[in-house]
DNA sequence: CCTGCCGTATAAGCCTGCGC
DNA sequence: GCGCAGGCTTATACGGCAGG
């Protein structure tokens, strides 16, 4: 894989047409140089969001092999929380990877230029957390991306893989885990919902999402520029920035997917209006499902937060449903954008909805 | 050009519970 | 009651880009 990024294009300048295969190529090497220029992909989980998530997994860890593939061990609290917890969890082994630093001053002391490998054992019980320097760093003949050569050969020793994967790379981080057939809990954020290959997982059920959802707070290293909102500077100097829907995603079953949402509203036409482009009523919030409704119902994505698989199937999301308005309504009626579900307005204008996801509750039946 | 597609480590409202 | 903060829930506007 090329590690250059292609040099920018001047605007004007016309492209020759291209191989698919060129083509193909160009597009990874823009996501890859864009998420590695755009150095917003270094957001460091709390201890406290970890060990409130992972205290629901505690069965699943006995006598595995955990893998924190993005991860600096001097500075990652998955690693923290795995080596501190390692006897408790009886973990096996217990091995992180990490992309080598692209800035000198990431977290001031902990600054590299080599990718770093640390695998760890057990054997330091009752001294706390294990120092990564005792136990020994080793360093990586490649750069340390997940997608490497000797982060796959690792990978396929692992059993479970924890992490907060850089979020701009999040589609090709779950393909590979998939790929791999590995068990995994990482961290995301709902938008990622809506993408077109994660979505398909979750209707395969190959992944949905863990326990808690929401606000999360992340350390982010110094060179991240200051923002309005959800950003600031503790006493230590450390800047902080926080996410309104983080979550996480994982193929471990837990007790929360097999509870029922409990229902108490009941359908009506006013409240519950039906799109315009698909068959099926709008239903605007999670709790607002109406609890005699057999048919299709649009609802947000946050829906999956409550999503148990025994009391609803889903259909499948706007996405890949919605009818192009193009064939419904004039054109200048309706916001534009990728397929998503309207409602109409009453005046002739339609109303443009985030992506929804298509759901049927199985304990009613269809009359 | 024009049109539609696609996504965004985002961004805002709303609700709730607390201190007073 | 009331104002505020923080958690919880929901959903943007718009630029890039490809194809007609």
């Amino acid at each position: 894989m090329a590690e250059t990024a292609p040099t920018k294009t001047s605007k004007s300048g016309k492209k020759p047409s291209d191989s698919g295969a060129a083509v193909a190529s160009r597009v990874k090497n823009q996501s890859l140089g864009k998420a590695r220029d755009a150095k917003q992909d270094e957001f460091y989980t709390q201890l406290s969001d970890i060990e409130r998530e992972l205290k629901h997994y505690k069965k699943y860890f006995k006598n595995k092999v955990v893998y924190c593939n993005c991860d600096d061990p001097r500075v990652s609290n998955f690693f923290h929380y795995f080596s501190y917890n390692f006897d408790r969890l009886g973990l096996k082994k217990l091995v992180t990877t990490c992309y080598k630093s692209q800035h000198r001053d990431l977290f001031s002391q902990h600054d590299s230029e080599q990718a770093i490998h640390l695998a760890y054992c057990g054997g330091n019980a009752g001294t706390g957390v294990p120092d990564p320097e005792e136990i020994g760093i080793q360093y990586l003949k490649g750069d340390g991306d997940f997608r490497s050569e000797e982060s796959l050969a690792l990978l396929k020793e692992a059993d479970i893989v924890v992490t907060n994967p850089p979020f701009s790379l999040f589609r090709e981080y779950i393909a590979q885990l998939i790929q791999y057939d590995k068990k995994f809990l990482v961290v995301g954020n709902q938008n990622a919902i809506s993408y077109k290959e994660i979505f398909n997982h979750i209707i395969e059920n190959r992944m949905w999402l863990g326990n808690r959802s929401g606000d999360m707070a992340f350390q982010v290293p110094d060179h991240y520029e200051e923002r309005e909102t959800r950003f600031w500077v503790d006493e230590n100097g450390q800047k902080w920035r926080s996410l309104g829907n983080a979550c996480w995603f994982t193929n471990l079953d837990i007790a929360k997917r097999h509870e029922e949402l409990i229902l108490y509203k009941e359908y009506n036409p006013r409240d519950y209006p039906a799109y315009v482009n698909y068959d099926a009523i709008e239903v605007g919030k999670t709790s607002d499902i109406p609890a005699n409704y057999p048919g299709a119902m649009g609802v947000p994505v946050t829906f999956l937060d409550k999503y148990n698989p025994d009391q609803f199937e889903i259909l499948g999301s706007s996405r890949t449903l919605g009818q192009p308005m193009s064939q419904v309504a004039e054109r200048g009626s309706y916001a534009q954008g990728g397929p998503r579900f309207y409602l109409a307005n009453g005046d002739g204008t339609y109303q443009r909805l985030y992506d929804r996801i298509v759901i049927k509750n199985r304990m009613l039946k269809a009359s």
